[in-house]
DNA sequence: TTATAATATTAGTCGAGCCTAACTTTAAGT
DNA sequence: ACTTAAAGTTAGGCTCGACTAATATTATAA
């Protein structure tokens, strides 16, 4: 064999359906991922005798099906393209959902990780960047309304050169040292100083979470438990005492 | 039939390839194809059937295959896909020249009408709007190297700052009209009107070329004829005389 | 427990898109 | 004009990924 690897684009989409459907009934019947796909149950069948194959799902006839740690990686990883081009083309490009949903699900498939990672940067630099941030992607909007008008940059910019001072000097306006697990949804920071240990330390540190990056929490449970951020492109969801390890300095 | 239309990523590709083929050698043979696309002469000789099938080639067997004015339509509407996301890959993702080169070829088959032009609107607006430019694509550069840092941005919002005097107030700093046959390979300027008759005209119009759409100058031949410009995306060969008849208020 | 409905699988078909091997046509050189 | 090389086509085969129709299994409910 040369490398027996490169699932096909309709593979790959089997896998993300059965990672989907996993994560919110616990395992996928063939039905679901029928469904999900819209393709017919024979189809199904055959391309899970394949990922079995290939060691990518547990199978047997009749069986529900689960990816196996192969697989799920696998599986993972296309999701993060699918949601990488779908910030991308939903909230940079503001795309209406419906297209950027199903324009994702047809660029995921030709994107190498070196795209990815590039893309994932690109989003986050458009939001982070002080003279970026929220307010230039909405001049991008209003550019696309209005013509060719750039009359909202005024006020931006002025918002440019306090974010920029903030990021500069933080040390004057606004070293507000917290904790993760006591920041609002919607808010961000940037990573000062990982106190966490065992697992999650570990984690977040093959993810590249070094000091600096700049971590978005996407959703807090009503308890405060867990907490859903998103660092780096990747979603991850924290209980309430992991979250407290990790000290952030708040952005914006 | 509900609509026959809807063309295979693959003859897309063929199409395409033929295009350019035809733009440097005026026609393109069987072999210019198989070796554009690394394929076999009988898979050529497939696709131009079909092709041939839908009215999007002349092609008869033995002969040299030309594209009908639909084909040809069709063809410029993949490349300028393919460039749209070039641009996009290349410019401002600022990913190196294959890699930009081989992702936007697969992409552009699942790129719609919409997205095409959101996308398109997208890169100009990243190099037009003056919180942005060449400036803020440098940011996203020096971002991608040193870790995420945003120390680049304090001398941009500067040069923002003057940017945006100028396109508010322009009657002050810059008022320069130009004509469009003086300037500048790399320059670039906001049309302020359309002196022009004619074919010309009338397909700047269809482009949706208003006053205030951006146009770029990309070549210009040794003589100063043709001039090769960038408007909306599109490419366009002018002759200097019909240069003359376009009038410009320079840019940056 | 047994009938019935829902699910899943098998078997066989089809088109797209590539290939190799063998043949035909065209172009070039002597 | 004749020979030969290059280019192009035909014939036939293969894989992928969908489909339908028929069959088998499992779940459900009387
Ligand atoms: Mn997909
Ligand atoms: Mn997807
Ligand atoms: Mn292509
Ligand atoms: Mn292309």
């Amino acid at each position: 064999m040369t490398s027996a690897n490169a699932l096909s684009a309709s593979l790959e989409d089997y896998l993300e359906a059965i990672l989907l459907i996993t994560k919110t009934k616990g395992a996928a019947r063939s039905k679901d991922i029928s469904k999900h796909l819209s393709v017919k149950g024979p189809s199904v069948t055959g391309a899970l005798r394949l990922l079995a194959e290939k060691d990518l799902v547990h199978y047997a006839p009749y069986d529900v099906v689960t990816l196996t740690a192969q697989g799920r990686a696998v599986a993972e990883n296309i999701v993060k393209r699918h949601e990488a081009l779908h910030s991308f083309l939903f909230e940079v490009l503001q795309l209406d959902e419906q297209t950027a949903e199903s324009t994702a699900c047809q660029l995921e498939h030709a994107i190498s990780e070196s795209v990815l990672e590039r893309l994932v940067r690109f989003v986050q630099f458009v939001k982070d960047c002080p003279r970026g941030g929220n307010n230039w992607v909405n001049g991008f909007a209003h550019n696309c309304d209005s013509g060719a008008s750039y009359d909202v940059c005024e006020p931006c910019i002025k918002q440019c050169m306090e974010n920029l001072s903030r990021y500069q000097k933080g040390g004057e306006t606004d070293t507000m040292q917290i904790k993760l697990s006591e920041i609002q949804p919607g808010e961000r920071g940037a990573i000062e100083s990982i106190e966490a240990a065992g697992t999650i330390r570990r984690r977040l540190l093959d993810m590249g979470a070094t000091p600096g990056t700049v971590v978005e929490v996407e959703r807090v449970a009503p308890m405060g438990d867990p907490i859903d951020v998103k660092i780096k492109g990747y979603h991850l969801s924290l209980r309430k005492e992991e979250a407290a390890g990790i000290v952030l300095k708040k952005i914006r």
